[in-house]
DNA sequence: ATTTAAAAATAACAGTGTTAACTTAACTAC
DNA sequence: GTAGTTAAGTTAACACTGTTATTTTTAAAT
């Protein structure tokens, strides 16, 4: 039973019942378990319905991915008051990695799944913005680190440092998030190998290793 | 039209061109282009014959990457011959990047897509021979150096200094292998993030710096 | 020659993303 | 107030997927 006309603020509304919905699905059983049917069943419309908002599955996805992408950058952001670069680095590494781990399934469809490679321009994130694009942070969380004298002298870049940090910090994420239950692989504890992952993120590329 | 009596070994021989069918279909375009019909067409059958030789698709594809990981341990067992604990280190690793980089759909295989958990006991891999199983390979390069004293005194563990140096190369090779055509982000060169993720490394857990 | 059983093919089912066609209801214009 | 327009939604349908049940073909065994 269609009613008419629908507002600019009530077709929004729509939209976000769609992707809190979609994301339900999403969080809970992993992205396997949205298929168009069962969205639109929990918003109650029609699975047909749903293109009316969104052209397809993978933007529905992207929406919701990109919709806590922002709310990871917004969580990062808090970080970013504290005034010592070191422990603003250490932090910003201890929220990422929170993160990921608290939300696999976000994690996994930002940076373990193949996407038809992100376009800045069509992208609901604001490249640069520092409130939205976490990748921009990291940037320039290092950047001030590095300003500020902690890295060996030897590295003078440190966008490359951040890549590097970011690579290593997202292996150990990675591999817990999918292997974590693997009965191959005999695991020590998640905890010691955060542990293990920062010092060898600091000794390698740190002056000195600054913590007691 | 079914010859028949098939003898056990004619019978490997259908399963392995199966196998080699789909592994063309999964290299060039992927795990998504793997369908039972594609498969089927390739190797001149019907798509419901497939399941004489595999209870089902998540099988077949589980054969066709558990060979080629066994492939990756012969491959690794190579560097197992050098005599210089430090070296053979750093040439395992090596080769382990060239892995992942050479066989990205492989590599997404192994090691970023959710599989139902591996039972050692139905794996086609021997687990902790050498021959077959890369872990097992891994874990034994790092004691040894671990033994040669390689490392610095404060780390107690090579099991742990092993997955911790795995994590870190495989955020290199999974950040690689997903984002590298991300217009996102200003990827430094792929030479050039594997040296600074190999300085950090030896940096970060070696006694002293041994390379000039 | 007839039976038997392996090896394969065909038909079919339930489920997927998605498009086309149709319905319903509210707003607009006369 | 009735007719027309069109947004908002639904139902039907298509092409595809993995998979199972049924049926065919064919080589060997009796």
């Amino acid at each position: 039973m269609p009613p008419k006309v629908k507002s600019e603020i009530e077709k929004q509304a729509v939209r976000t019942a769609i992707m809190d919905a979609a994301r339900e699905l999403f969080i809970h059983q992993g992205v396997e378990a949205v298929t168009m049917r069962a969205v639109a069943q929990r918003v109650g419309y029609s699975a047909t319905s749903l293109y009316l908002y969104f052209s397809d599955k993978e933007q529905l996805i992207r929406a919701v991915v990109d919709a806590d992408v922002i709310k990871l950058a917004q969580s990062l952001k808090s970080t970013l008051d504290i005034s010592d670069p070191l422990q603003r680095f250490l932090q910003f590494g201890q929220h990422y990695v929170q993160f990921a781990l608290t939300n696999p399934n976000h994690y996994r469809m930002m940076f373990m799944t193949p996407h038809p490679p992100c376009d800045p321009a069509f992208s609901s994130i604001e490249q640069d913005n520092p409130e939205q694009d976490a990748y921009a942070q990291l940037i320039g969380v290092v950047t001030s680190a590095w300003h500020a004298g902690v890295f060996k002298p030897s590295l003078t870049d440190p966008v490359l440092i951040a890549q590097t940090v970011w690579a290593a910090m997202h292996g150990l994420c990675a591999l817990q998030i999918n292997l974590a239950d693997d009965a191959w692989i005999n695991w020590r504890s998640l905890e010691a190998r955060v542990q293990a992952m920062v010092e060898m993120c600091m000794h390698g590329f740190m002056k000195e290793p600054q913590h007691e």
